[in-house]
DNA sequence: AGACCGTTTGACAATCGTTCTCAACATAAC
DNA sequence: GTTATGTTGAGAACGATTGTCAAACGGTCT
């Protein structure tokens, strides 16, 4: 057996080429961006990375909590490199623009209205959004 | 031209046996269903309708403001007969249960939160999943 | 350095939900 | 009945995502 890692807790997890350069791209941009749009910036940057492998990263990153992901209207995943406290977001329609947004009265809410129904286990997805100043500005 | 409808209104939408046929299976439950499970409960019932027919009518439903439809952890698109003034939803991961809420904090708050951001044009998606009283007895 | 071995990668095929195509049909208007 | 226009459905096409699996890699031990 290996010295380390002896017990059963997660599986290592390699700092790849990859990995890093889907991590430094993420970090490189601030709006929800499709697994797809950033394939091609890593072909742009001169990074070539598999898109199934962009595809695994950011799902591990996702569920690492390294990353935000969230659904278009047409069901596409977009991804968002976002601070590590629970917030949700005001989403531009046109041009991406996030703004990060917290709201304790609505995590108390959601709380007293499944607590009402004696719902257990409880979590929420909230999205606002809209056009922002630059975009309603054209 | 024809005599009624002059304007460029709304164009007409007939009462097909499908549309119909649509309409009263999705007033026949009440937890969210995808269009391929819709499709599946018309063909059980006896009416065969097309897929892309299902598919088609669940949309328009849908902007009518007749359903309303969001989209599961995986993208896919879930459809509910649902009352007509805007709400939310807390769902039952398990078993899918759904409970219309209403907040107006809520609505102020994202209301709010837009306007300080400089955002137009806003709207807003807020779900509540968790485990029904029902499913957490098990 | 070299062998070992589980992890990762990537080209490509395969899935799967959804949309498109378009000829046959149904409905409404005349 | 005829014409004009909205509707349907079988199947092809699409596009995002996932699966396959042999080759390449990373870390470890000698
Ligand atoms: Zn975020
Ligand atoms: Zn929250
Ligand atoms: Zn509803
Ligand atoms: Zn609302």
């Amino acid at each position: 057996m290996t010295s380390t890692d002896a017990g059963g807790g997660t599986p290592s997890l390699r700092p790849t080429r990859q990995r890093i350069a889907v991590a430094e791209t993420m970090a490189s941009f601030d709006d929800f961006r499709s697994a797809q749009e950033i394939h091609d910036l890593l072909g742009k940057r001169g990074e070539q990375v598999g898109l199934a492998t962009v595809y695994r990263t950011l799902q591990r990153m996702a569920d690492a909590g390294e990353v935000d992901m969230l659904r278009t209207e047409d069901g596409e995943a977009i991804y968002r490199s976002c601070s590590d406290t629970h917030h949700h977001h005001l989403v531009c329609r046109s041009c991406g623009a996030t703004v990060e947004v917290e709201g304790p009265t609505v995590e108390r809410w959601t709380r007293a209205i499944a607590a009402e129904h004696g719902y257990s286990d409880v979590s929420h997805t909230l999205e606002i959004f809209g056009t922002c100043p630059a975009c309603s500005a054209g």
